[in-house]
DNA sequence: AGAATATATGAACATATCTTCATATATTTG
DNA sequence: CAAATATATGAAGATATGTTCATATATTCT
């Protein structure tokens, strides 16, 4: 009798890992975080928070976009990011109050 | 008047980031996924449940054994491994309890 | 239109990660 | 000890990911 307990729901992991893994760096959970915060950054915003490079940002955010958690809003010259994933912030804010970890 | 909102703790951040960032695979996601319901189980039963190569299964319970993620103990020929890191059940759990996904 | 500002893009490279394959090691059993 | 079983390992290749650099595009301003 090896009776499977209940377990893990794979697919509500299957999407928590994407998100995670999505983010799981640490320039973009830099990103996430501001953005968490801020509602909307514009790149250059974002590039001075995290002493970053432009072009480096810049490719995460557009990654970030393709995969969904980011979206973009243009206004003239600048471009405003912001959270369109809302889970997101909703996960973070998990794993802020998980009991598991420290 | 720009204040900053109570955020997202980053070293928790940065701890849990790594657990999931050292899990986010499918291979391993199911590894420790059976660990977190057996206890113990043997490469070959994982190798078994996980339809996979005995070859990549050991390179990848290797890997989680080298980062603190699991254990093993040899009993004869078998090896058995585990969960070590318990916070990974607990962040698991929390993911799973999650009410930000789905 | 030309300069200045803000952002995006693509190629090249560096690095990391995954997978496979062949083979090594360890343990038990005949 | 030889064979069988269980697992580990290392090299090679495949793929993915991150970073830099140079340059393109878009918008505004003069």
């Amino acid at each position: 009798m090896t009776q499977t307990l209940p377990t893990i729901n794979p697919e509500k992991l299957e999407k928590v890992a994407f998100i995670l893994k999505t983010i799981a760096h640490p320039l973009r959970i830099a990103i996430v975080d501001l953005l968490s915060k801020r509602e909307k950054m514009m790149v250059n915003e974002l590039t001075e928070a995290l002493g970053s490079e432009q072009s480096l940002v810049s490719h995460h955010l557009t990654n970030m976009k393709l995969k969904g958690i980011l979206s973009s809003e243009r206004d003239g010259k600048k471009v405003y990011y912001q959270l369109k994933m809302r889970e997101v912030i909703g996960v973070l804010d998990c794993m802020d109050k998980c009991e598991a970890v420290l």
